[in-house]
DNA sequence: TCTGGGGTCCTAGGACCC
DNA sequence: TCTGGGGTCCTAGGACCC
């Protein structure tokens, strides 16, 4: 498909157009920012305990890695092409993103973060491929970072012009109302934006292959079988906007942390050891949005990969007394229900703790029968301060530290923290 | 040997109430 | 002993996304 669509008017109709900006390769460029020597190098990185590739450069696309591969079983490509590989270093990503972000906030009235490395923006321009160009070339100016931009009528048509952009147009495409059945008639229903593999599996087989076969389906049909986020889907195909756009950052209903072992646990020491320090981590986090929880739930697995061992999960759900924000309360909480689902002669892999039932504390109505401890506020406010300014897990409760523990997550090939920790700092000679 | 983590939304089904 | 139906709330599970 060629880059023909272009045009300089306005869509008829008035529609506002939406524009996905989405950072390309985004782990892989992060990486590459502070490392010129590997501007045309195939780069990936790694999910947690350097298991899985997770992200790719496009160099390292086109050696075709199967995204998601465990490490050792491309271990040959890998060598073979001198691929440079990552640890995920969230902490750089996370603040790449935040600038990246922060351009985008600056220069368009409406905007949606809508995931770390995206974001979707209502474009009221005469000329948005105009704006797309500036803004693109202003990222990659201040950041380094390379996007792609689609814009059309609808979140989900954007997706797909993005995705066009991508491929074969340099990054920009505007995908306008005359061209749409042509280009939906190019696009395999899988590639559609909620379409996911047990979908597209099931639409196939009703020989529906492509986004436009999908719309000449009725809306009975497609509610039926896809439920009404399917439908939606497909009024956003056929230019109706019927995915909210959101604006304000949308709390949490649930923060979890959840890690698999770098080894497997046998012993229940260890493995309350591990769960805590995931406690603390969800912890951190609702303390960064400032609220309360009321429950926190445990899992625990081993695992399920290794066919000769003994299988076992659970899950079990604590209720708090009341909404808190006061870490050993879920420390407290924690303990008791591992020790309630832990059970003797197993090889643990993975344990998460959820927290949900969230609120800010001007939602939660106070109960007139719990007496308060101020004691409690003064020593919470002072720890959160103490982990916000210095990081997490500088005051720590009723928890060991210091690696070399049998549960600490494997992270070999960490690259530094270039923008957010002094001694990271980037050197120029 | 080594196989990710963190979310959202929807539905079905059970418990319970009237 | 016969035996209805509507409503709500909760949870588990399955789909999706990045």
């Amino acid at each position: 498909m060629g880059c023909s669509y272009f045009c300089n008017s306005l869509p008829k109709g008035g529609m506002m157009p939406i524009a996905l900006i989405d950072c390309n390769s985004f782990y892989a460029s992060c990486e590459k920012i502070f490392r010129p020597d590997l501007k045309d190098r195939p780069v990936v990185v790694l999910s947690n305990n350097d298991g899985c590739i997770v992200a790719m450069s496009s160099e390292a696309k086109k050696l075709k890695i199967p995204r998601g591969a465990p490490l050792f079983k491309v271990k040959e490509l890998i060598d073979r092409y001198k691929v440079e590989v990552f640890s995920s270093n969230y902490t750089l990503y996370g603040d790449i993103s935040s600038r990246v972000m922060s351009i985008i906030m600056e220069s368009t009235d409406t905007v949606e973060v809508y995931s770390i490395d995206e974001a979707f923006a209502n474009w009221n321009f005469q000329d948005p491929i105009d704006y797309a160009y500036l803004i693109r070339k202003r990222i990659k100016m201040w950041t380094g970072m390379p996007v792609s931009i689609g814009i059309a009528e609808t979140k989900t048509l954007a997706k797909i012009a993005n995705h066009i952009g991508k491929k074969s147009c340099n990054g920009l495409f505007w995908l306008q109302e005359e061209y749409r059945e042509e280009i939906l008639r190019d696009t395999p229903i899988e590639d559609v934006w909620g379409i996911g593999r047990q979908l597209a599996l099931f639409l196939r087989s009703r020989n529906i292959m492509t986004a436009y076969d999908f719309i000449q389906q009725e809306d009975w049909w497609v509610k039926k079988h896809l439920t009404i986020v399917g439908l939606r889907t497909k009024w956003e195909l056929q230019g109706r906007a019927s995915i909210n756009f959101e604006e304000e950052v949308k709390e949490n209903r649930a923060i979890m942390s959840s890690k698999s072992f770098g080894n497997p646990i046998t012993e229940l020491d260890d493995l309350l050891e591990g769960t805590k320090s995931y406690v603390h981590d969800a912890f951190h986090k609702m303390s960064k949005q400032k609220l309360k929880a009321k429950s926190i739930t445990l899992y625990l697995t081993t695992n399920s990969f290794r066919k000769n061992d003994m299988q076992y999960r659970n899950s079990i759900t604590m209720e708090l007394e009341d909404y808190s924000d006061y870490l050993p309360d879920f420390i407290k909480a924690a303990d008791k229900g591992i020790r309630q689902i832990f059970r003797e002669g197993y090889k643990y892999k993975k344990t998460s703790v959820l927290l949900t039932d969230l609120k800010l504390p001007k939602e939660i109505t106070p109960d007139l029968f719990t007496l308060k401890d101020p004691r409690k506020d003064k020593i919470r406010d002072c720890v959160n301060e103490l982990n916000m300014r210095y990081g997490k897990g500088t005051v720590v409760c009723n928890l060991k530290r210091g690696s070399g523990n049998r549960w600490t997550m494997k992270r070999e090939l960490l690259s530094p923290e270039y923008t957010t920790k002094w001694k990271d700092l980037p050197k120029v000679n």
